[in-house]
DNA sequence: GCACAGCCTGACGTCGCGTCAGGGTCAAGC
DNA sequence: GCTTGACCCTGACGCGACGTCAGGCTGTGC
């Protein structure tokens, strides 16, 4: 195959390719007589390799490296392609909770410290900075208070759908106080609804998400704390709701 | 808070604040009087704006256009977030699912196209190059079918898969054993056991592909040796009772 | 008052290509 | 046999997003 064939199968460019053969990364195996670079099966299989690794961040000397090590068989390269895809499967799903406790928490009318916000990206000490945040943030709970209120006050959107919000979650502590139980079809419709206000309002939320974002309910103080404020014992139901809500959709 | 702490905090360098402070993408909104960089509450709020965006792929420059305009609200960049990560979600499963296809390919003694495994780079127009990969690489319809197929694999097809495949080539190997001749009918059945297998689980396999790719199993060495793992002989065993059934049904 | 970590502003280097410029090649059609 | 247009070649410069000094000022603890 010619560099422009290559290229629209590989969805590179054909400068890509022959940046590659200048610094020696992938040489095509022929030249045609007149100079024409000729990519057989074998430089096929190894620009695909280039490029898996280049797509994990792999600089391109390094994948040079990697590839003419002459003790790495092709199922170890295999293995930890899967290893770092995986690896950046469990970054990217963090960086989605990440923004989907963000988006709950604007809801809820409470905001997040840079420390929670920057915790997705590098692995640094989170204790670290903790207490100089603390005093230069001053209180925590104050610095919260301002950012609520401006942040709930700007926009006229903001308010309807935080109304609806505690219009819900008012629904949910009074079933609450009527002793209905948790993962009774009352609690799981109000769950439902919780779920549809979500994906009607920040994004699409199916059931396996929703339950993950229950689980948030009690394992983050925050949001624990916002709910029992309401009624006592409402974090942990509506948590139960929710879940059963998803398990009953699955 | 001074660069460096903002720096350390954020997981950037102090350069790179330097950078985007330079640009114009982000600016301190104080400084002392010695010239040092204050950052501000509001500051960390759009440095973790601008990273999540590069996180993405956005160029600085278009990182600045989106956190400048004014017509935004925080919602929508959440929103907007939200949707790309869960893009990127995507197309990282299906490169964990597509090298998790090459692994079991390799296990099972098959190949796959160089179409397949470049599939999950770029969203290059897929008639485009049609013509060419039949004339290359046989049958379109077969291995578009094969892909098909294969996307919608779990893990535990796959494992399934595998273990019908495992099944069948020890009985092969038991027949070998026993002495039965490849030529028979009880070795063309197996054969044909195999075809079905390959045509139920991955591309329609008509009889003459079939024979193909029994010819393959002697003359690479990379499935030859599969065979031969399982026993002696086995690869030459295989091919010629494959070869068999594919004249008894032509 | 001094050591030493931390901050400043140039300014040049690097990586992975993009983007011309100037010129040869090849298959098709007239 | 000649043209046309798509494709290929090799420089060579440009660019984005910083890394990496160099040379000098600042701020804090002992």
């Amino acid at each position: 195959m010619n560099v422009g064939e290559v290229a629209a199968l590989a969805g590179v460019t054909v400068r890509t390719l022959h940046h590659y053969d200048r610094i020696g990364l992938l040489s095509p195996s022929g030249r045609t007589a007149a100079g024409y670079r000729r990519y057989s099966a074998a430089d096929l299989d190894r620009l695909h390799q280039v490029l898996l690794y280049r797509e994990l961040g792999f600089p391109l000397e390094e994948v040079a490296t990697l590839l003419d090590d002459p003790s790495a068989d092709p199922a170890e390269h295999l293995r930890r392609q899967h290893r770092l895809l995986r690896d950046r499967l469990e970054r990217t799903q963090a960086m989605v909770a990440a923004v989907e406790k963000e988006m709950e928490a604007r809801q809820m009318g409470i905001s997040l410290t840079p420390q929670e916000r920057f915790e997705v990206f590098g692995e640094h000490d989170p204790e670290q900075y903790e207490a100089e945040v603390q005093e230069r943030w001053g209180d925590t709970d104050a610095y919260r208070e301002s950012s609520r209120r401006s942040a709930a006050y700007t926009k006229e959107d903001w308010v309807r759908i935080k109304a609806e919000g505690e219009d819900l979650m008012e629904r949910m502590a009074a079933a609450l106080r009527a002793g209905v139980a948790p993962d009774s079809a009352q609690a799981m419709d109000l769950a439902e609804e919780h779920r549809q206000q979500i994906t009607g309002n920040f994004y699409d939320c199916p059931p396996e998400m929703h339950a993950a974002l229950g689980r948030m309910y009690v394992e983050d103080e925050r949001f624990t704390a916002t709910y029992e404020n309401v009624a006592p014992g409402l974090a942990q139901w509506v948590s139960t709701a929710v879940q059963a809500n998803a398990a009953r959709q699955g």
